[in-house]
Parts: C-alpha cells; sequence; structure tokens
DNA sequence: TTATTATTGTAACATAATGATACAATAATA
DNA sequence: TATTATTGTATCATTATGTTACAATAATAA
C-alpha cells in the first residue's frame, strides 16, 4: 500500500480501483552478502508488510505493479516479475486492516471495500541496494531493508509470499541472467559469486564458477580494482547491457 | 466458462463470485505425436475459447481451477498449475460476450457484471489424451482437441495465453518431471522422446535421451510391447509414482 | 521354416562440461 | 623489500553429452 491509501480509505466503495485485487511486491537487493527484503512498517501498529497496492480501473496489472515500486524505491527500470498469485480464501484476514485503520483514527464500516476478500497477485523485484533510498510514506512509520534470514513477523500471508519469491529467484537464477540485477554497475567476480551463493544457499567451486561466467561472454572486464585487501587486487566487470532483463 | 454460465447470465451483479477475477485453462494433451489443445465453442457464435469460469466467494482460486478442469473433463489428480496473470487493461473486450449473450436471447444491460473489466488468472494443464473424453456443457457447441499448430482464431486474448503457456511448458520440461503427465500409463521410450521432441520443437539424439532417461531412475521398466512395426518390440516403461508431480 | 527388414537397446569412443588442485601474479601491509 | 592473502588461470580428473556402430528381435515375406 502507497501514499494512497489514503483516498483508498475514504473511499469506502473502492470507485476506480479493480475490487478484491491487490499486488504485493517483494523487493530483494544484497549487500554485506546477505539478500535483503524491503518492508514497511504502519503508523502505530508494529505491524510489518511487504510493500502493496491496488491496480487502477484503467491501468494493466503489470503497470501498477511498476507504479507501486516506483512509489516505493523510486527507481525505474528494474527487474520486475509476477511470480504466484496468492487467492486462498484463508488468507482474508481483516484484523491487521483494521488495527492499520484503527491507528489511523478510522473505523471502517464493515462492508468497506478494504475489508473484503483480496487476491494478490505476487511480484518479486531485483534492486541496486546502493541505488535504493527507503522513503516511508503517509502511512508507514519505516521503511527498511530487512535481512532475508532475520525477518520479523509478517502481516497476513506475506512470510509465505517470501518465500515463495525467493523459491521463483533460485529457480530463475541460472536460466536467466537475472541475478546481475542485483548487483551495482559494476563487481568483481567474488560479488558475484557471493551473490549466487548466498541466493542458492551453497558454496560454489571458485575455478569453476569463474571459468563458466566467463565463458558466457556477458561480461565486460573494465579495471582493476583497490580492496582494502593485503592481496592481488581483482578485476572489475560489468554486464554487457544487451543481456540485460528487465522484466 | 461452464455450466454455471446460466447462473452467472442471471445473476446480474455477480453474486457469489469474486469480482472481475476469472481463470482461464490451457488444457494440453499428446496424440499423433502432436500437442492438443482443449477448446470450446459457444452456441451459434463460431467464437472458439479456453475453458474457464470464475471463482466462488468461498473458494480457493486454485480450486476453482481444479473445479473448472473437472467440469470440462471430469478428471481429478491432474497437474495443474498457475502460470500467468492477464491483467491488461486492453484485453477487456466486451464485443465476443455479448455475441455469447446474444445467441442465447439475453440481451444484458450494460453494467452487467460480465461486460465488465476482468483480470484472468492463466492455468496449463496436462492430462492423459486417452483418459479425456470432451463434453460440451450446456452453453457449447463443441468441447474438442485441437493441434497446437493448427488452432482456429480465438476469441479475445486466448491465443496469447495459449502461446504463454507453451512458453511455460517448454521452460519447465526438463527441469521438472511434468512432461510424463501427457502420456498414458505405460509408453514406450519412443512415444517419450517423440513428446519432448514436439514439446521442445527440436530434434533429440536417440542415443542420448535413452541413456538420459533411463539414468534419472525415474523409470521402470515393464514387459515387452507388441508393436505393428516389423522390428525388434521396444519395452514398455511406466513413470515411478514417487516422482509423480500433480501440481 | 527361414531370410529380410526396420527399429530397439546399448556399447564404445569422441567431445564438451564440470570438479579439484596447483601455482604464478600482485596490492596492501609490515 | 619481504610478507600476506586473494585473484586469475592452467592442468588434470571426472562426469556428462554427442556420435557411431552393432547385436537383438518382432513382424513380414519368401
Amino acid at each position: 500500500m502507497s501514499d494512497e491509501f489514503i483516498k483508498q480509505e475514504t473511499n469506502v466503495t473502492g470507485e476506480g480501483f479493480l475490487p478484491g485485487l491487490a499486488i504485493d511486491t517483494v523487493i530483494f537487493g544484497f549487500h554485506d552478502n546477505q539478500l535483503k527484503v524491503l518492508l514497511l512498517t504502519y503508523k502505530n501498529t508494529g505491524l510489518f508488510a511487504l510493500p502493496g497496492g491496488f491496480i487502477h480501473q484503467n491501468e494493466d496489472v503489470n503497470e501498477a505493479a511498476r507504479r507501486v515500486l516506483f512509489s516505493r524505491t523510486a527507481l525505474t527500470d528494474i527487474f520486475l516479475e509476477q511470480f504466484y498469485v496468492f487467492g486462498n480464501k484463508n488468507r482474508h484476514d481483516v484484523a491487521p486492516l483494521k488495527t492499520i485503520m484503527a491507528a489511523r483514527n478510522f473505523i471502517p464500516l464493515n462492508d468497506h471495500w478494504l475489508l473484503k476478500r483480496f487476491v494478490s497477485v505476487g511480484y518479486y523485484a531485483l534492486v541496486d541496494f546502493t541505488k535504493v533510498i527507503p522513503t516511508p510514506d503517509s502511512i508507514s512509520d519505516s521503511c527498511d531493508w530487512f535481512s532475508l534470514d532475520a525477518l520479523p513477523t509478517l502481516m497476513q500471508d506475506h512470510q509465505e509470499i517470501v518465500n515463495k519469491a525467493l523459491q521463483t529467484l533460485q529457480a530463475n537464477l541460472d536460466h536467466k541472467l537475472i541475478g546481475f540485477n542485483l548487483l551495482s554497475e559494476t563487481f568483481t567476480m567474488g560479488d558475484l559469486q557471493s551473490l549466487y551463493e548466498t541466493i542458492l544457499n551453497k558454496k560454489l567451486i571458485r575455478a569453476a564458477f569463474q571459468r563458466k561466467m566467463l565463458s558466457l561472454c556477458i561480461l565486460e572486464r573494465i579495471a582493476k580494482k583497490w580492496t582494502g585487501g593485503a592481496h592481488k587486487a581483482p578485476y572489475l566487470y560489468r554486464f554487457i547491457s544487451e543481456n540485460n532483463i528487465l522484466s
């Protein structure tokens, strides 16, 4: 949910939005050799949630997902992809929504559109951690990165959504070249291997990994990198952009 | 859409259904070395469409997809999986729906729920061609298998849905073992190779394919098969069911 | 009954991909 | 200038895949 929440709250029938359909986005970043997820908290509730939102009547669902992503990260041209529709009837839980509204001194009627059953389209985004400045919006206390392996308790079925997003990321990592979306413009071979190891949660063989990556002809070697370490400095690489996959 | 269409038609507000959300299912079969898709035609309209339907208020979306599949094939325990959400605003096209209704002498008001914008969750199913008896329901003239490479013009964006389903099938074929869902209980190595070749649309090396499949330890060799051919009879194989993937 | 035929199952070898080890090169530090 | 830890890559071992060949054999024809 975004800045538009206020509009949505007082808009009792949900006029202008597709009814019963929401978007939740798992925004992945990579930092300190850890996968991170962007979470927000709703004011005075202690509830942690994935950034999400609703779809305008005159808007493609994928467009809406990009709008939501932009509203949270201010980034465009980001890898963003659907991965699953969460449509179980028992995921409908009005309690947290009422809590959020109550914390804003808004008491909805029982037939308020936001309290009806929602099906959510899950998206995952891969962003350059260094380019994102998490910014809370008007209804959020905070918007912050959390390590994937130390997430707080999430609202509704958002933990399940994160799990499924990670599975999808793992399954697609090799097949496509999507992993590169998590790195900054330039990176070392070590950075890249570390990213792969973190996502796949297993050690890879250094020599074989390097040989494989170089054989793919998707990397451009740039220059020497200065490192703090007392050892040979690694090359910097750049992902050749013709191969870039945004979605 | 199913037998429930009559209910849905006279149910002007869509009471009991999730609003604006539909399911479309690409049901794949394999016969005569060709991939087949199950299509239906609506009475007196000449419109070809994928079997689809709507979601009950008290039903999981995945449940609804199984219900739709069952209503069309009478099969349970079938591989069925979501693959994409079709949510473009321009896919909203009321003309064919009005045609279908008009052919049944039903003239809907302009705010009839079925004429509103719909987002559709795409599912694909893999079924044993020999076990399916396509049966038209009350609003369909026909329900038949069509070769994937000779489909008639489809309603709305259903061709796009078929295309995306095929891409998904191709991408998942090796990774999972889903292809086996398209074969009957027992099959020859030739049958299996032929299936793979058809789905992937490329020739595979016989010796390597056989070696690979046997090395996976997912096949049980049963007995000699009698063939009409003047040559050595092939073994029959069965897919070891512990590996079975239904969804 | 026996030879012919086409296809199957698999062996054998060639090539390619990956795993494992080793080592020279070298940037920062001492 | 020597030490140190890490990088880049070469080398060999192992595994996987591509290619060719051929014996086995069910149906047909002679």
